[in-house]
DNA sequence: CCCCAGGTCGTCA
DNA sequence: TGACGACATGGG
């Protein structure tokens, strides 16, 4: 699909860059749409609201400012084209999702409800380590809890890689592999990670040992990246497809956890359900892959914005 | 006391 | 394969 072209203007004197009118983004809704777990909101910095983001060791502030047409102005307090081109990959911002919900919605017209209660949330792109360690953190648990352990972990062992005085806020990488592997099973338990403490253990191991190889999962097709990705202890279906969606940027992707599941009995499946078939969550995923084709995970996204968001 | 949260594992048939 | 209980922990 072709690229959006991007709006940048870099401000030297101000140390600010803005990426200027971008069609269908919500800043806070996308971080706050259980991809990542790693941003601070901040009261006051500059006299405007905004937040910390973090993510490949990178720690940035940035803001978002809405436009009459709804398109979005993202500011981010750096100048250094590294960064900027990092939270352009990250926010997948040269996605043009103004052609895929409309590809969506020309496929299937209940989606338009789904979209525009969802508007503006992205599939972002993460840091596979981190994003294999969260999501093994995240199975049958809360986002609350899953954001308090992954910030104990990195507070604990993690480097200190910003320090924010005025608004004492401090934020730290997450631990690499390594140093992972080397802590106890009692020093992981004491994340608040519970009965999880083994599987991110083994993660490290393997990862450490070379059993599984980041670099090569990278280059996988999606298929083969889901099976590799389950030979971590921890890592099931649904966790390998939070991965590859999010780490890899899968959109075929089509994870279903509680939410999606509920939403797909009450929704797409239920007069079907109401006749007396009864479905698994593998058999609702390949409903959702087959229905949804190469943007399922795209949708899925909106599903569970949607789930997560009320009340 | 119960049930639930971005589920998975081990076991038993 | 398919079903089912166990698993840590905090909130409602």
């Amino acid at each position: 699909m072709k690229e959006v072209k991007l709006n940048i203007k870099i401000d030297k004197e101000k140390n600010i860059t803005t990426i200027k009118n971008i069609k269908f983004f919500d800043l806070y809704k996308t971080l706050d749409s259980g991809q990542t777990f790693r941003y601070t909101y901040v009261d006051n910095v500059d006299k405007f609201k905004g937040l910390y983001a973090y993510t490949k060791n990178i720690c940035t502030y940035m803001y978002e400012e809405i436009n009459k047409d709804k398109s979005v102005n993202l500011i981010l307090k750096t100048t250094d084209e590294k960064i900027i081109n990092t939270w352009i990959e990250f926010f997948n911002l040269k996605m043009d999702y103004e052609k895929i919900n409309d590809e969506l919605i020309k496929e299937n017209k209940s989606i338009k409800k789904l979209i525009d209660n969802a508007y503006g949330v992205r599939i972002i792109h993460t840091d596979l380590f981190e994003s294999i360690i969260t999501f093994i953190i995240s199975a049958n648990n809360n986002m609350k809890r899953i954001k308090a352990s992954v910030e104990l972990l990195a507070s604990r062992y993690g480097k200190r890689i910003m320090h924010d005085k005025e608004n004492n806020i401090d934020v730290y990488e997450i631990p690499n592999a390594k140093t992972i592997s080397k802590l106890s099973l009692d020093e992981i338990r004491n994340l608040k990670v519970g009965f999880r403490d083994k599987y991110i253990k083994d993660a490290c191991n393997k990862i450490v040992s070379g059993e599984i190889d980041l670099d090569e999962i990278k280059n996988m097709n999606a298929n083969d990246a889901k099976l590799e990705l389950m030979k971590i202890k921890g890592v099931g279906s649904k966790v390998s497809d939070c991965i590859r969606l999010f780490a890899l940027n899968k959109f075929e992707a089509f994870p279903v956890d509680t939410w999606i599941e509920k939403y797909m009995i009450n929704n797409d499946l239920k007069t079907s359900i109401n006749k007396g078939k009864s479905y698994t969550r593998i058999d609702i995923e390949n409903y959702g892959m087959k229905k949804y084709g190469e943007y399922a995970g795209i949708v899925q996204q909106y599903i569970f914005y949607g789930m997560t968001s009320e009340k």
